[in-house]
DNA sequence: ATACTTGCAAAAGATTTGCCGCATG
DNA sequence: CATGCGGCAAATCTTTTGCAAGTAT
């Protein structure tokens, strides 16, 4: 059982042949698709369909909310039109997206996070959820 | 003349009189409609609309975005599904977004930009860009 | 004059939804 | 068995674009 089915199973989270399927994809793409990659809905549907074809990209436009509601996965806003998702992990982290080649690095800054709840505090407001993405290039070394 | 159509002329960028309303509009939406807002492409319209019936949509987006890539304004896409915009500024400022009201708040923290860098650098990265975006909500005071 | 602009409506791209038969618990 | 789910196509929402006519330099 994939690791996002486990995580339906504990919330709750109503299982079917179609999510199973979803969940076993998004699970996998922390390690079976490259290195931890953000797949968008239609590269979802793709990799879905590989394993059954009459999957619906409606039902992983659903599952994918559906997931992100229940806190299951993470979705993100890149700057391309189209939403990414990835596996939600214990430990917040946030982007540092390399401009030349398109990687993406995720890293945690701890202080960072406190001094953005300070500002949050500061200015009348508490954080609830905050953004951070770094856009860097590879310092060539020698 | 307004501010953005100064710079329009600088750049070289050729006006009309559909431009020099929506250069207008912008650059009063630093002062004249709230504390800065940042209106999208819809707002803006009405805005423009007020002072011209005649100006079409398209045109908004057609002149937004060319003034964008002219370096005169700058686009943000935060988590509504729609572009928003402000007239570029000298100062670079983060913003805090209220997910109540959708008011924004522009701030500047210099730590913060610091601990970014250093965070790149450890990465083995040269920080070209970044964004930062706060969610949150408004604390009662009572 | 000539290349650039505009308005309109249609097109496009991402995402959501109504309907209805079907599967799940 | 009741409720919720999935497939399909149509609907939405934001943004872009082709075209024919008008405009700036």
């Amino acid at each position: 059982m994939s690791e996002i089915e486990e995580k339906c199973k504990n919330k709750g989270v109503r299982l079917t042949d179609q999510r199973r399927l979803i969940a076993k994809v998004m699970s996998d793409s922390k390690t079976t698709y490259g290195s931890k990659d953000h797949p968008d809905v239609d590269e979802l549907h793709k990799r879905v369909s590989s394993l059954d074809k009459n999957i619906s990209i409606a039902t992983v436009y659903r599952t994918v909310k559906l997931f992100e509601e229940a806190g299951i996965i993470e979705r993100h806003d890149f700057k391309e039109g189209k939403s990414r998702y990835e596996p939600l992990t214990e430990e917040h982290h946030d982007h540092l997206i390399d401009i030349n080649s398109g990687e993406i690095i995720e890293f945690v800054n701890k202080d960072i996070e406190e001094l953005q709840k300070k500002v949050a505090q500061k200015l009348g407001y508490k954080l609830v959820d905050h953004k951070l993405e770094l856009y860097a290039t590879k310092i060539k070394k020698n």
